[in-house]
Parts: structure tokens; C-alpha cells; sequence
RNA sequence: GGAGACGUCGCAUAGUCCGGCCUAGUGCACCACCCUGCUAAGGUGGAGUCCCCAAUAGGGGACCGAGGGUUCAAAUCCCUCCGUCUCCA
């Protein structure tokens, strides 16, 4: 959630943010209201508990013969107080669903505009082009008998694959990676629960507008996290943290979508899937340093890419294409051959203190008091990025040649050799 | 799956049976000052988190795992849930 105390000293600015991002303006007044009267219902109730409290006291040193009457008031008072407090929880309910809808402040070199108006900030290698027919990963992977797709539909239903023999190697191979880079980087490697409590989806702002696309398993009430990073926010809810440095953390999970609103679109191969796996880079850093961390992330993932020499862009994504929680999101985007076009890899967003304040995850400022931390996360690797790594290396005869990052972690192998047909 | 014990403001504990000077005590650790004078010890005071009002000082409310309930009044009584531990299966 935003900060309650921006909304009231610059409703402007948190109008102007909700414009960029396209979302109802008149939301913010709606909040302001809510804000007031939830100020208004405290300080009330407040006033009363306090005469209660006062009062009770009375009664507590008063004598047996004072006793009756003093008690006959109380009940008096005791009405007054629960009616109080029952606007109170209401006045606070209608704050937090008027809150919520706003989403965090766009920063300012954000675009604007929707899904196309990103900006690249940079590109990587060429948009290769081969002088033969290029195959689509669904194809070498049958050569190379990478997947198994339609025993992954026979089982699960479509959307769900097999990672079979080099292509299950080829996923560690690249996981392995992503953990030495980011072990070398400092961070923390963790494997994260991957299906949580209610309070915790919520308050990681999933159940929000990405509601649709999250498995809920109803018989416990938990939920499928379709991402570590709700994991790894959840880590540190509720404390107070020492940033004297940063604290890095890098989630290995398996992640689950739902791919709600997706019907039709990548039905192909394994770009859009039910479920993949993923290295997750997250960070909790003072406000002051979210914006350099947001960089070093981005710096990360593209080294990274580079390590599997696989051709890019860097994108800035436009104000209307953010999650709500994103202040700003950078996404990398691999050269697909065979789609001619670029495909998102990896995202990685600085949700400065929107994700913290929801989570109650705060840091000791120099002056002592306690203050909401930034929050960031990235991605290191993904199921995903094989489609990009087999097509783009590639080669005439239906073989694959082994980036060199990437042949430590799968015994020295270069080439990766077409399966005959049995 | 069954039975039981437990969860207190950093850590450790008192308080809960029997509701009201609990404004949650004490020890350790911590911070400031004083005393002392050098591998120490002692004294005084302070100190949690969240929120509201006032915006300097200050005043008030909430929090004893979480949420409800009973009551004039709940750490204390009742219910549900979460967690930890022990025993049984």
C-alpha cells in the first residue's frame, strides 16, 4: 500500500501517478475520504475508551455501598464504547479496500502509456537470422527429445510437459548457474515454501488483480504461489531489520499459474506453462538505495543472458504495464528465432516501500525510528529461457550447440546431438 | 489421527487457579549520567511496537500468539484458529 501520509499531504502527486498508470483518478479522493473518516472514527472511540477506562477504575477502589450505581453507569459507557469501536473496524475496513486500489507511485522516467509504449533502454547481440530454416523449440526439442509435451497433456492436461534427459540436465545446468552468479553476488539461496496462508498471498498483493491466476487448494485454504518472491516477502513480515547492508536472498521454487486470461495465446511448446521452475532474486534495501539496487539486479540478469549468449533487449515498461506494487519494472527480452520477435526472460521490479508496509517489514533509521524497507525482486532464471537457449544455438544438422557457461554443469558437453527415432 | 502441556513489550521469567492499586513485576543484556580508578564493581535514570490528537513539550488509545465472546472492568473466564513441545497411534 501507499504511504497514508503522502495521500494526505500530496494527493496530487498520488493523482498524477494513478493517471500515468491509467487507473481511476477519482480513486485517490475516495481514499482521502476514507482516510478522514477512519482518523475521525479513532479519535472518537478513542475519547471514549478513555472515560470508560477512567471509570472503571472507580468502580475497582469504590466501596461495596457505591458499587451498584457507578456499575449502572459503566454499562452506559460500555454501550456508548462498542458502538464506537464497531465504526472503527468498519471506518478501517472501508480505508483499506479504498487504499488498496491505488497502486504504488510511478517513478517519474517511467513511460507512459500501455503494454507498447515501453521504452528499450538497450540492446544485445544481433536479432539472429540463420541460412537455413530455423526449427521452433518444440521441434529440436523432439530432435534433441529435450520435452515431452503431449505425454505432459495426457497427465496433467495441456499447458503441463515433461522435461525428459538433456532437457530436464539443461534446466539444473542453467539453475546451477544462475545460483553461482548469484552466490558470487552475495546473495542467500533459499528454497521456499511454495504454497502459503491467505494473509500471506494477500498481503504480497497477489490475490489483487492477479486473483484469477493463482491455484487455491480449498480443503486447506492455501495457495499455489505462482512466484518465490511471495515467499521471499513473506520471509521478513513482521520484523525490523538491520540494512546496515542490504539483505539478498535468491528463491529456488517451482511456480504455478493458473493462465487464466490466456486462452489461445503460446499454446505451443513450453513458453506458457502451468508450471516451471525459477531462481528468484530478492532484496530488501533502504528506501534511499532501491533505485542503484534496481540497477545492479538488472546488471545481474543481464549478465546472465550474456552468459547464455543469447541476443536481447532492455525494456522500461510503460506506466500501464506495471503491477500495481512495481514502482518501475525493467524487463529482458530474449530473441526468439523462430517468432522473429523478442520474449520476455526475465522482469525485475523496485517496489520501494509498497510490498513493506503491507508486510510490516521495517528497518531502524539513523534517527532511531522505524521505517518501512524497499523492496526488490528479479529473475535469475527460468524454465523459460531453454526455449530461447535451444533456438538460438541451433545448428543446420538439428543439434544444439552448449553455450560455454553452461557445459561445466553438464559434464563438458558441447554439442547437444539429435535423438534418432527409435 | 488421538491425548496433554505451553505461547507475557530483545532474551529468561513472575502474574492466570480465585477478573479490579498489573500503571504487566524481576533478572540478564542494552543506552545515558554519576561514582570509582583500570581483566572490575556500584548508584540513578531511561528504554518495546502500532496508532490517534497536538506538532516544541506533551496528552491519549491499542498490543500479554491471532481473532471473537462474556463483563461496568480481561494477561487472567469462555470459544475458534495458528504455532511449539511431550506422549500415544
Amino acid at each position: 500500500m501507499i504511504d497514508p501520509q503522502l495521500l494526505r499531504e500530496q494527493p496530487d502527486l498520488v493523482k498524477a501517478s494513478q493517471e500515468r498508470r491509467g487507473d481511476p483518478v477519482s480513486f485517490v479522493d475516495e481514499a482521502l475520504a476514507a482516510e478522514s473518516a477512519r482518523r475521525a472514527a479513532i479519535t472518537e472511540f478513542e475519547r471514549l475508551r478513555s472515560e470508560q477506562n477512567a471509570h472503571a477504575k472507580l468502580v475497582g477502589r469504590a466501596s461495596k455501598e457505591e458499587r451498584p450505581a457507578l456499575i449502572e453507569q459503566g454499562k452506559a459507557l460500555a454501550v456508548g464504547v462498542k458502538e464506537a469501536q464497531a465504526r472503527v473496524t468498519e471506518a478501517e475496513a472501508a480505508f483499506d479496500a479504498a487504499v488498496s486500489r491505488l497502486g504504488n507511485i510511478v517513478h517519474p522516467d517511467v513511460p507512459a502509456g500501455g503494454e507498447e509504449n515501453f521504452v528499450t533502454l538497450a540492446t544485445h547481440g544481433t536479432e539472429r537470422s540463420f541460412d537455413f530454416e530455423p526449427l521452433d523449440h518444440v521441434a529440436l526439442g523432439e530432435r534433441i527429445k529435450a520435452f515431452d509435451i503431449a505425454r505432459g497433456a495426457k497427465v496433467a492436461g495441456t499447458r503441463f510437459y515433461y522435461l525428459t534427459g538433456i532437457g530436464m540436465r539443461l534446466e539444473l545446468a542453467l539453475m546451477l548457474l544462475g545460483l553461482d552468479q548469484v552466490l558470487a553476488d552475495g546473495f542467500t539461496p533459499l528454497t521456499t515454501p511454495t504454497l502459503v496462508r491467505p494473509e500471506i498471498m494477500q498481503g504480497t498483493g497477489f490475490l489483487g488483480e492477479h486473483a484469477a491466476e493463482v491455484y487455491h487448494l480449498p480443503a486447506d485454504d492455501l495457495y499455489l504461489t505462482g512466484t518465490s518472491e511471495v515467499a521471499l516477502a513473506g520471509f521478513h513480515a513482521d520484523e525490523i531489520l538491520d540494512l546496515d547492508e542490504p539483505k539478498r536472498y535468491a528463491g529456488w521454487s517451482t511456480c504455478y499459474r493458473r493462465e487464466a486470461g490466456s486462452a489461445g495465446r503460446d499454446t505451443r511448446g513450453i513458453l506458457r506453462v502451468h508450471q516451471f521452475n525459477k531462481l528468484e532474486m530478492f532484496s530488501y534495501v533502504k528506501p534511499e538505495d532501491a533505485e542503484a539496487e534496481h540497477d545492479r539486479l538488472r546488471a545481474l540478469q543481464e549478465r546472465m543472458l550474456q552468459a547464455c549468449e543469447l541476443d536481447y533487449r532492455v525494456i522500461d515498461v510503460a506506466a500501464g504495464d506495471l503491477g500495481s506494487s512495481a514502482a518501475r519494472k525493467f524487463d529482458i527480452e530474449a530473441w526468439i528465432p523462430s517468432q522473429q520477435q523478442y520474449r520476455e526472460l526475465t522482469s525485475t521490479s523496485n517496489c520501494t516501500t509498497f510490498q513493506s508496509r503491507r508486510l510490516a517489514t521495517r528497518y531502524r533509521t539513523e534517527s532511531g525510528r522505524t521505517a518501512p524497507v524497499a523492496t526488490l525482486n528479479g529473475t535469475a532464471a527460468t524454465t523459460r529461457w531453454l526455449v530461447a537457449i535451444l533456438e538460438t544455438h541451433q545448428q543446420p544438422d538439428g543439434s544444439v550447440r552448449v553455450p560455454e557457461a553452461l557445459r561445466p554443469y553438464l559434464g563438458g558437453l558441447a554439442t547437444i546431438e539429435p535423438v534418432e527415432a527409435a
